[in-house]
DNA sequence: ATCCCGAGGG
DNA sequence: CCCTCTGGAT
């Protein structure tokens, strides 16, 4: 029997319908090299890209690099990021993830993913964010807007972060991964909200396979 | 009240 | 699998 919420016959229509209207999809954390990438994702958590950059406009002013974050101190980087909240756990995992680079990484970002992974506070779609946005190899992080707008448009179907990555990479082109990635995600902020999409003004309303009608 | 480009630990 | 960490915006 055919699953009648499989619409990856119509990724490409979704693809080119999301790149209609969101034609300016793309990282919005401010950077200017990886290191500064890293550290802006790592600070993103459950906070908006807007307040981030304040903050590590003033804070990559002072110091961009593992060794200056280090000499920073992390109760001083504590108290720079505290706004951001999470700022405990940000603060010790960024000065471990600074101490691995220096360690391990003489200091530079690697360009891997599982490389990445092995710094404390990265996980994957932190990973996947500084590959494709600071190196520019192909990666479709899954964060909480893809995952929700990747189900609610029936681009995937299963329950976990990982697996929806595997759905959507099978299903668009490997180098579209970091371009859906974004427009995905503007989908998600400006229109397919979590709690109150709006559907009214949704480009995709005519074959979203979850249309909220209640607002 | 609920959500924001999560990750680690139990 | 669940829980915790956290301030700010809406």
């Amino acid at each position: 029997m055919t699953k009648i919420n499989n619409q990856e016959s119509n990724a490409p229509l979704i693809f080119s319908t999301l790149l209609e209207t969101f034609p300016d999809a793309r990282c919005e954390l401010e950077f200017h090299t990886p290191f500064e990438l890293l550290i802006a994702t790592i600070l993103s958590a459950q906070c908006t890209d807007e307040r981030v950059n304040i903050v590590t406009a003033s804070l990559f002013a002072e110091t961009n690099t593992p060794e200056g974050i280090i000499a920073l101190g992390q109760i001083e980087l504590e108290n720079q990021i505290r706004s951001l909240g999470l700022f405990h756990n940000k603060a010790k995992n960024i000065f471990a993830a600074c101490q691995v680079l220096i360690k391990d990484f003489a200091g530079q970002v690697p360009e891997d993913v599982d490389l990445l992974r092995k710094l404390p506070g990265v996980g994957r779609k932190t990973a996947n964010v500084v590959v494709s946005n600071a190196f520019g190899i192909p990666a479709l992080a899954v964060d909480t807007h893809v995952f929700r707008v990747a189900h609610r448009l029936g681009l995937a179907h299963c329950k976990t972060p990982e697996k929806v990555e595997e759905e959507l990479m099978l299903i668009f082109p490997r180098e579209r991964w970091t371009l859906v990635h974004h427009l995905l995600i503007f989908h998600g902020r400006r229109i397919c909200h979590a709690r109150k999409p709006n559907c009214k003004e949704c480009p995709l309303v005519g074959i979203c396979t979850e249309v909220q009608t209640c607002n």
